[in-house]
DNA sequence: GTAGGGTTAG
């Protein structure tokens, strides 16, 4: 077309933008839209800010958006749905905010992306706010279904049943989106039995039903139904398993103790073995304490991802559960020769609209005092029912008192010592994390509920823990 | 008669 000597228009680029694989492509491209005089017009501003944000790169997309001579509301939405769908829902709230400072009002578009950063900081009471304008847009199955994810993610598992049975058209998404919530949520059971109800009403699973259903299993010490469903899942529904599926299997059989057949299902299956498959067997090795599988399974990942620093942690710590300092400081060294470094242990919770944010052995929150002296008011009560730190779970060669200090300051106990303080009175205190809990504090927070009388509900990265009265929704199986 | 933004697992 250029050769030719035509000119390209705006509907031109608009559409040729979203088809920019690399950088290299887009900044050319962005270039030539400003030598036509058309990076202002507002759908090549769109195209332009989506393409750079599916491109990661964030500061490109808000580059082109901060230039806003013109905007109009599918320019906000480009640029929420950026930040939501890369991770940052503070940017993508904080955005939110300010279009409707400039007197925009949101519409389907503008509030699914909202609802996807709420998923991602579970701010569950804005999410809350968010639904009360998704009710004029009832039709609107794509909002509905964020909707549903934000509360199943959120820990608000009541309010994803009722909507779910209030929704007025349930595609395969929501039935998948239901499923996975329930799982994650420690109802396995009612999740196979919703994926029963989903056959019963015609619905076809698709490979990500799948997916939910097999976690369910794995979740739940469901041994043999997952075997069932993985295998019969081709027959039955056509669905060939992917890797997802095996790696739900390596998880069902590692997590239930069955090391040596995961070892032995990676080996024959037909796919070759990737990163991800490794890392669920090393989880699994170190959950049962097997040093020897976890080194190969670390090796495994190294071989595939050399600066995988996830691999050097967990073999560090499975060395260190199993007390061999030598090879656990060996491993340490190794991390710090290649400039990595452990990620620090995050907390977050939302506390009248607010997200504290709490890091594990940082006493820099403007509260510290006082949320230091609230743990150890619980703690003392705590004590009364029988709690003694499990100190084995810090993974460093130190005193017992050392290890105690480390600890009582891990990053979820500070959030829920924060909670019980500053918590409404009959609303569950609700946590999110960027680890896996550990098992101090989660023996921690079933006994702090009971204590106190509170709920407590902690999302880590996979799933969820709800505590009431001194007993965990997972079954202490997790 | 032509164009831009949104959902599900790990």
């Amino acid at each position: 077309m250029r050769r030719d000597g035509v000119v390209p228009n705006a509907y031109t680029f608009s559409s040729v933008l979203g088809a920019c694989g690399t950088p290299g492509v887009l900044a050319a491209m962005h270039a030539s839209t400003v030598k036509v005089g058309l990076d202002s017009d507002v759908f090549v501003r769109s195209s332009l800010i989506d393409a750079y944000m599916k491109l990661g790169d964030l500061d490109g997309g808000r580059g082109v958006f901060d230039e806003m001579v013109t905007g109009d509301l599918v320019v906000w939405n480009s640029i929420i749905g950026g930040f939501a769908q890369s991770g940052d829902g503070a940017g993508a709230i904080e955005l939110f905010v300010r279009m409707k400072d400039a007197g925009f009002s949101a519409n389907q578009g503008t509030l699914t992306s909202v609802l996807r950063a709420c998923t991602g900081m579970v701010m569950l009471e804005v999410g809350r706010q968010v639904h009360a304008h998704v009710l004029k847009y009832e039709k609107d199955l794509i909002l509905h279904n964020a909707l549903l994810d934000m509360y199943c993610k959120c820990g608000g598992l009541q309010d994803a049943d009722a909507l779910f049975r209030r929704m007025l058209q349930r595609d395969v998404i929501s039935w998948s989106t239901m499923i996975s919530g329930l799982a994650q949520n420690g109802r396995s059971i009612e999740a196979l039995r919703l994926f029963d109800l989903m056959k019963s009403e015609g619905v076809a699973p698709n490979h990500i039903t799948l997916v939910g259903v097999l976690f369910a299993c794995s979740h739940a010490g469901l041994v043999e139904d997952g075997w069932h469903y993985f295998k019969s899942m081709e027959k039955l529904f056509g669905i060939r398993p992917e890797r997802e599926h095996h790696n739900c299997m390596v998880d069902l059989l590692g997590r239930a103790g069955k090391l040596d057949e995961a070892v032995e299902f990676i080996h024959e299956m037909s796919l070759d073995p990737d990163s991800v498959i490794w890392r669920t067997l090393l989880g699994a090795c170190r959950m049962h304490k097997n040093a020897n599988l976890a080194a190969y399974a670390a090796r495994e990942i190294l071989k595939l991802e050399p600066d995988d620093q996830g691999a050097r942690v967990l073999l560090s710590n499975t060395y260190a559960d199993l007390r061999q300092w030598t090879d656990a400081e060996k491993s340490w060294k190794a991390m710090k020769d290649r400039g990595m470094k452990k990620e620090p242990g995050r907390s977050w919770i939302e506390l009248e609209k607010q997200v504290h944010v709490f890091i594990a052995g940082d006493l820099s929150h403007p509260f510290s005092d006082s949320i230091v002296q609230e743990l150890n008011r619980l703690i003392g009560r705590i004590n009364a029912l029988g709690y003694v730190p499990q100190t084995e779970f810090v993974l460093q060669d130190l005193t017992i008192e050392q290890k105690e200090d480390l600890l009582k300051y891990h990053s979820e106990k500070l959030a829920i010592a924060f909670g019980t303080m500053r918590a409404m009175e009959g609303k569950p205190i609700r946590i999110m994390k960027n680890l896996r809990i550990c098992g101090d504090c989660h023996a921690f927070a079933k006994l702090v509920s009971k204590s106190e009388g509170k709920a407590i509900i902690i999302r880590d990265p996979v799933r969820f823990h709800h505590f009431q009265d001194g007993a965990c929704s997972c079954g202490d199986y997790w």
